[in-house]
DNA sequence: CGCCTTTGACCGGCGC
DNA sequence: GCGCCGGTCAAAGGCG
């Protein structure tokens, strides 16, 4: 729009030239030098022509321009007015004839569910005495969020940076809570993971909410190498039971959560079969209650990954799901790769274990690929594949090269070097090459153009890559000053994302630094409530010097 | 004493 | 209908 404000000035001022040189003219008849001043005056005037007609080209892109600006943002107003803003489903939850009606409003590729485990107390009240949450405190919040948004496709990724410069992490995404899948699983059926026994009652009393709830049933699974039982991952759990499973002769243990009594989230843990430094966790359910501070970086990688995994399960992205070959790489600058595997056909996924494939999973794998197992295909040894009802995910964020934010990832096990590794193979797969996403942010600011974008293309080409995205900075992050703008629309993600990373502080003294681990070091040191735990305490496997498998939070 | 782990039993889903 | 398997329960015992 400068130009537009340029234009019509830089052709008045073509014609106030062209009086100059025409009043130069007249006033300059009847001199001697007459011949040298009438060729001055064809070559000005041939040039004033070229001008003329530069500017008229200027002119006609300028239209142009503008036209195609106003079309888009008729066709923008026209799509925001199409998409009304979607109904509670704690206002109609009985409405719905099909179970997967509130499933395609979480899948709603445009929006990015990233309310995660809740890190606000005044959430906490909320919920009822057993901790479940009430349907008036979801009504509530939902209409709160109608009359704030509007049902506009807004998202926004706020970081809140405490006084005390804690990773006080806060995901805040400003749409209404049906679109937070975990969210939605606790407002519809009460409780995400409900025994058996409460099972046998939702049957016979509502169908569909059971089958809704086994439908949203989403699983993250974690992979990573570590040498202890469990995954220091910031919660506490209690182990309620230990099983051999089929194909692995490590016993797989579950756990409950116990920071708040009657938390529906619970997880898995089972070493890898062809590898037993890797440590297989899978997390099912919603935290509901406040989480730990070191709890909720993994809470939000876990959530926001659920979230992509339902996002991609239900909508067909073009490109993704419907590639018709089976494996698609498109190489971005920066060396950032996506590989988009058509899931049904390479059967690239793998899933910890059978029951997983009877729900949505998600695998986040945080292997280093490079150290011990050459390449992803490995997991897909072993597992069945053959007979999922819910197509898996995995996501795997890789640096092949490099041991990139060993104070984040791998501070409890230091050597292994654990590095996310992105391989999106559901409906498509993410894979980040030789450079890591996130290595990529951290990166100097000598490649801050090319960053820019690589993660425009990646975050406008695929909706749901955005929570991962998300959830990865809020992780690395912890923590940023919130100016508590949750206007931005759901075009602007993108771009308040990127806003938000450069105008990050910490992101700033990082590219400054050039050196993640020297942040996060520094970070670690300044101020830690967590019992002297690093502020990003997500996979952090404390040596346990006894056999026993308890996995509490630091 | 309270919390935790261990471990066998039980239940439900699924395939044959 | 039966068996397999995953997931959960709950009693028993250990530990601080």
């Amino acid at each position: 729009m400068e130009v537009l404000l340029k234009m019509p000035s830089s052709a008045g001022l073509v014609k106030e030239a062209m009086k100059i040189v025409e009043s130069s003219i007249s006033h300059e008849e009847g001199c001697s030098q007459e011949a040298r001043k009438e060729h001055e005056l064809e070559s000005a005037k041939a040039e004033m022509g070229v001008v003329r007609e530069e500017n008229e080209r200027l002119k006609m892109m300028l239209e142009g321009i503008e036209k195609d600006y106003k079309s888009l943002q008729l066709r923008f107003f026209d799509i925001l007015q199409q998409s009304p803003p979607k109904d509670n489903p704690c206002k109609d939850n009985k409405d719905s004839s099909s179970p997967y009606s509130n499933d395609e409003i979480i899948m709603e590729p445009e929006l990015v569910s990233l309310c995660l485990g809740r890190t606000s107390p005044s959430d906490h009240s909320n919920y009822n005495k057993e901790g479940k949450p009430s349907i008036n405190s979801c009504s509530k919040r939902s209409r709160e969020d109608d009359d704030l948004h509007h049902g506009d496709l807004k998202a926004s990724l706020s970081l809140a940076l405490d006084s005390k410069f804690q990773p006080s992490l806060e995901l805040v995404s400003n749409m209404s809570p049906e679109n937070s899948l975990e969210e939605t699983k606790e407002d519809e059926a009460g409780e995400t993971w409900p025994p058996s026994k409460i099972l046998k009652t939702m049957k016979t009393g509502d169908d569909d909410l059971s089958q809704q709830n086994h439908v949203k049933r989403a699983r993250v699974s974690v992979r990573a190498r570590c040498d202890t039982p469990t995954m220091n991952d910031g919660c506490q759990w209690r182990k309620y039971g230990q099983k051999i499973a089929k194909g692995n002769p490590c016993p797989r243990a579950y756990y409950r959560c116990t920071v708040a009594p009657g938390c529906p989230v619970r997880k898995q843990v089972q070493r890898f079969a062809d590898d037993m430094s890797i440590l297989i966790t899978t997390y099912e359910g919603t935290h509901n209650h406040p989480l730990p501070v070191s709890a909720t970086a993994m809470a939000s990688t876990t959530s926001a990954a659920a979230s992509m995994l339902l996002s991609g399960s239900s909508t067909s992205q073009p490109g993704l799901s419907s590639t018709a070959t089976s494996t698609a790489t498109t190489a971005l600058p920066n060396g950032l790769n996506f590989s988009l595997y058509d899931n049904s056909r390479t059967k690239q996924f793998y899933a910890p274990n059978n029951s997983s494939s009877l729900f949505p999973t998600i695998t986040l794998d945080l292997t280093n690929p490079s150290s011990s197992l050459p390449h992803f295909n490995r997991f897909s040894s072993g597992f069945n594949t053959s007979t999922t009802r819910f197509p898996s995910t995995s996501l795997s964020f890789s640096s092949p090269e490099s041991s990139i934010l060993p104070t984040l990832w791998g501070s409890g096990y230091n050597g292994y070097g654990t590095l996310p590794y992105i391989n999106h193979t559901q409906n498509g797969s993410l894979n980040l090459g030789k450079q890591s996403l996130l290595e990529q942010l951290y990166q100097p600011a000598a490649s801050q153009q090319v960053l820019t974008e690589t993660l425009t293309k990646a975050i406008t080409s695929n909706p749901s890559f955005r929570s991962v995205i998300a959830a990865a900075i809020s992780s690395m992050a912890g923590g940023n000053t919130s100016n508590g703008d949750q206007g931005g629309g759901g075009d602007n993600f993108g771009q308040n994302l990127m806003q938000s990373i450069s105008a990050n502080p910490l992101v700033t003294a990082l590219n400054g630094k050039g050196c993640a681990s020297s942040y996060f070091n520094g970070l670690s040191s300044s101020s830690n409530s967590e019992k002297g735990s690093l502020p990003f305490p997500i996979f952090k496997s404390t040596p346990t010097p006894t056999n026993n498998d308890k996995d509490q939070g630091s």
